[in-house]
DNA sequence: AACCCGGGGAA
DNA sequence: TTCCCAGGGTT
């Protein structure tokens, strides 16, 4: 064994971690082992590219320095200091996992605790454990599920768990029991920066010997998703009412399917009786599957001070000035809309 | 296993 | 425009 590792070229790992040190970028949280910041950090990098996380991540950490700093924050807070991010049941299981483990005496330092903290999963779990523990957990990602495709030629459907799971083995395997949370984000690193979706940089690629796509030239085709579906493609207007230097939003319910909690403009239902004075624009915005067309229209004058809901759903209502907007979850339909009505919301 | 959830940046 | 990102929860 001794000979033959003396004869062979370094594994996957080393050659990734060699890699990793020269060429990591520098990210803020790279530079904290504090396991509140990396979880922090962890659950906004989830479906959510680094350089969109980074102002959030500062603002965060900045507003909440510590565990207990969150745990005893209102929902309303969190959320605010989330707005714009998406996916707002992370901020919602944020704090429900923060007032957890200050109720258990602290943040967990164990796999299996960590995993079942709120908003936790496999992924999370296991980057969290090996990064601010060094525990020996392979973080299978989107980006490892890539660069395993790709290094084993694999053409199976990453979206079947068996295939997940093969993969996940396989990176297991590649993990360095030493520094398992420098491996995880090496591999991360190599999808996010060489290891691309489309056009893989391989003349780049510490691992290209071992690669067999590479080889094969098959790797700019996978991995292979198989599923998907048709967009819905929906038009819907609103409405900016301006009274004394204030906007009227919408409260959307709490037992709302989607962005419960969130303010947002009024629309044709909330305000069946508004009138239109002028045309402000319009823009796109996609939610999910959902492919919005709105347009944003002027009113003024002759509405009710806050006028009742018409729809089951819709929630109360209130009057806000610019400089309160940043104190509030306000949905990034409403942010966009009042940009085109001159009512930029000061971040 | 299928479906849902936000938003943005890159190609 | 399309794709997909340091995914997780619910049904």
């Amino acid at each position: 064994m001794g000979l033959r590792a003396r004869i062979t070229r370094p594994g996957i790992a080393a050659r990734l971690l060699a890699w990793y040190s020269d060429h990591h970028r520098d990210l803020p949280w790279r530079r904290t082992s504090d396991p509140y910041r990396v979880w922090i950090s962890e659950v906004m990098l989830q479906q959510t590219r680094a350089q969109a996380v980074i102002p959030y991540y500062e603002r965060f950490v900045a507003q909440f320095p510590t565990l207990e700093s969150l745990a005893g924050a209102r929902e309303e807070q969190a959320l605010a200091a989330w707005s714009g991010l998406g996916y707002y049941s992370r901020a919602r299981n944020l704090l429900k996992a923060a007032r957890l483990a200050v109720a258990a005496g602290g943040f967990p330092s164990d796999y299996d605790a960590i995993r079942g903290l709120p908003g936790v999963g496999d992924y999370t779990a296991a980057a969290v454990s090996s990064i601010a523990f060094g525990l020996p957990c392979a973080a299978v990602d989107g980006n490892a599920l890539r660069v395993v495709s790709r290094v084993k030629n694999d053409a199976s459907d990453i979206g079947s768990m068996a295939t997940r799971r093969r993969f996940a083995e396989t990176v297991t395997g590649w993990l360095d029991q030493r520094r398992p949370g420098d491996f995880n984000q090496a591999l991360m690193e190599l999808g996010a920066t060489i290891c691309l979706p489309r056009q893989p940089l391989c003349d780049e690629c510490p691992i290209r010997d071992g690669c067999l796509a590479a080889t094969a030239g098959s790797a700019a085709g996978l991995p292979v998703k198989l599923r998907k579906e048709d967009p819905l493609h929906i038009r819907a207007t609103l409405f900016v009412v301006r009274r004394r230097g204030r906007v009227l939003l919408i409260r959307e319910d709490s037992g709302a399917r989607r962005m419960a909690g969130f303010w947002r403009l009024p629309t044709t239902e909330d305000l069946p009786g508004a009138t239109p004075r002028e045309r402000l624009g319009e823009f796109r915005h996609s939610i999910t599957r959902h492919r919005y067309l709105f347009e944003v229209y002027a009113s003024s004058g002759g509405l009710p001070a806050c006028p009742a809901p018409t729809s089951a759903a819709a929630g109360a209502c209130a009057w806000f000035s610019p400089a309160e907007l940043p104190t509030i979850p306000l949905a990034t339909t409403a942010r966009k809309a009042l940009n085109l009505a001159g009512i930029p919301r000061s971040s």
